[in-house]
DNA sequence: CCTTGCCTTGACGCCTACGTCAAGGCTTAC
DNA sequence: GTAAGCCTTGACGTAGGCGTCAAGGCAAGG
């Protein structure tokens, strides 16, 4: 098949395909008028890159199961190469989860404090002599 | 004070800083030199970008804080738009932090399979007649 | 013959938050 | 006077994963 039903196959288009080419990842036959030409095994490579891409891998960390795939095993995560990938990635998700949890938590007290203070203004927000501020974006005043 | 010095103070670079005027966030006045010159003000201001920013907040994000505390307010997050702002970032930590949950599931899921697969080889990974794949960064093979 | 539709390579655009270099001016210390 | 260290604006570079023209070739239908 060409270029153009391969990216229709995988729900992609062919500038990705082009670009998985340059990076080395996705290999192409060419027939006699320059075509590119591809099989039902770069489908299924393609789809391996696809579904990683989908977790949210790096193009890069595709390679090793993209590379599995070509030796000839039955799938891209038959080697330990991509062993290693799943578990860096299990890590790295470890780790970002519980940062954005922080984070998350943060947040949240920061909301509820400066909800609460709305209620109970402060001592100084309302010393004499200052103007009283004005929210920009409010609307209803004025 | 000048701009090294108040980078220094929020721990941050002067090409940060004018950044941040290039974008609206942070004014300077300017002495006869036309050196910028800022305030314990600035700094403040300053210094609630780079909470929010350490927070993962898009610098755009950070505008309704900063207008917030140029309006006089005691904190920047005295103003409706920038609860708004909060509300909003906890939607989305939560939506993403939910997604990631997610894919860190499926990938564990992966690697065990991937796992126990090695253990039990596939009846047609060995089939007579195909050559051995070989693993391309086994190491000590061959 | 002409149009349509697929293909080719090349190359700039995007988006965020700056890093980094270039060329030059001001001030201060020595 | 000159070197050091601060400042100025301007402008290109970065990273990732493509999107989006541009200009042109090839094949098939009418």
């Amino acid at each position: 098949m060409r270029i153009g039903e391969l990216a229709a196959r995988a729900g992609t288009t062919t500038r990705t395909l082009r670009y998985y080419e340059s990076r080395g990842l996705l290999s192409a036959r060419r027939t006699g008028n320059g075509y590119r030409t591809y099989d039902e095994n770069d489908l299924k490579l393609l789809r391996q890159i696809r579904t990683l891409q989908d977790f949210g891998f790096d193009l890069e960390e595709t390679r090793p199961f993209v590379e599995c795939l070509r030796a000839g095993h039955p799938e891209g995560d038959s080697c330990p190469a991509s062993l290693q990938v799943y578990r860096r990635k299990l890590d790295e998700l470890d780790a970002l989860i519980g940062e954005l949890r922080a984070v998350r938590e943060k947040v949240g007290q920061q909301l509820a404090r400066a909800e609460s203070a709305r209620d109970e203004p402060a001592a100084d927000a309302v010393a004499p002599g200052g103007p009283e501020p004005v929210c920009e974006l409010g609307g209803e005043l004025r």
